[in-house]
DNA sequence: AGCCAGGCACCGC
DNA sequence: GCGGTGCATGGC
């Protein structure tokens, strides 16, 4: 990885396959704020990073050489070689092709798989802008303040200690809603060990799965969006409305049902589900495939 | 006003 | 096991 460290911004200069709006845009992660034109602040690993980028080149700001490092570089997974995956999918079929071409700067981040797990909980039945209003809440609520940046105070992501301080009546307050009960019982079920969430990067996915489904409120899609999101698990195939649309259209042309498009593309895409998976739902979603 | 939002639990069969 | 229904809340 060969970047330029100016004061306390790191910059590269020809940084490929990577577009900082596809990247946090696109549905994987909800901390983040547009102040411009490629211009975003992220929270995650309880710092505040700046990203611009014109064209191919990218700049993180106030941040140092040992925290890119140490952080960054894996959570933006730059060592992946995504040419590589993008062209495998590309040849796959003209479908993947065209969504891989438009959405050709996804990368899929490496966030806290606790994090993920309580984020796509509160994803169901939700909307984005929603979703993203939940987390700061709970942030500002039971996280820890981190730092400041134009006067707006930033807060991390709670602890499952932190969290678990909070009552169902307490999440309701703050307008969760129905998926109150499921946050106090991830909580619960993880503080008191009957779900390891460091396990889920190397058991079994099958296993993987039945595990993270023993928490009320995570069903067949949170688990797979935990495990790709989350633990690195690029073979799952997060199948929700979005991309039961676009599978439909392209290559089932009628109502099928979720079971069997997850079962025919994780079988299709292979070790690469989860990645033709975000090129796929991104693609639709802009695209409003199967809306008015 | 009613429908929908990156689903899921719960129920009846 | 499979399909239908309710769910908190807010935007449109």
């Amino acid at each position: 990885m060969e970047y330029i460290v100016n004061g306390n911004n790191i910059l590269i200069n020809r940084l490929r396959d990577f577009d900082i709006e596809h990247i946090l845009e696109c549905g994987q992660c909800f901390r983040f704020y547009k102040s411009d034109n490629k211009d975003y602040i992220l929270i995650a690993f309880n710092k505040i990073l700046r990203v611009t980028q014109e064209k191919n080149k990218v700049i993180f700001h106030d941040t140092n050489e040992q925290e890119f490092n140490e952080i960054w570089i894996k959570y933006f997974d730059l060592k992946r070689n995504y040419k590589e995956i993008k062209n495998t999918l590309s040849t796959l079929d003209k479908y993947l092709d065209k969504a891989v071409n438009e959405k050709s700067g996804i990368r899929i981040l490496q966030q806290e798989i606790w994090e993920t797990l309580i984020s796509f909980i509160l994803s169901q039945n939700n909307n984005i802008n929603r979703i993203k209003i939940l987390i700061e809440r709970l942030s500002k609520k039971y996280g820890t303040y981190i730092g400041e940046q134009n006067s707006i105070k930033y807060y991390s992501f709670p602890t499952v200690e932190q969290l678990s301080k909070a009552s169902e009546q307490d999440l309701r307050d703050l307008k969760v809603g129905f998926r109150a009960p499921y946050i106090v019982d991830a909580c619960f079920r993880i503080i008191n060990e009957e779900v390891n969430l460091n396990e889920l990067f190397t058991m079994e996915i099958q296993d993987a799965k039945k595990e993270l489904i023993k928490i009320k409120g995570v069903g067949p899609k949170v688990a797979d969006c935990v495990l790709l999101f989350g633990a690195k698990r690029y073979e799952v195939f997060p199948t929700d409305v979005w991309v039961k649309r676009i599978m439909e259209y392209y290559y089932f042309d009628k109502d099928t049902k979720i079971k069997e498009i997850h079962e025919f593309a994780t079988g299709y895409y292979g070790h690469l589900a989860g990645f033709a998976q975000q090129y796929l739902f991104y693609y639709a979603r802009d695209l409003k495939v199967g809306k008015k």
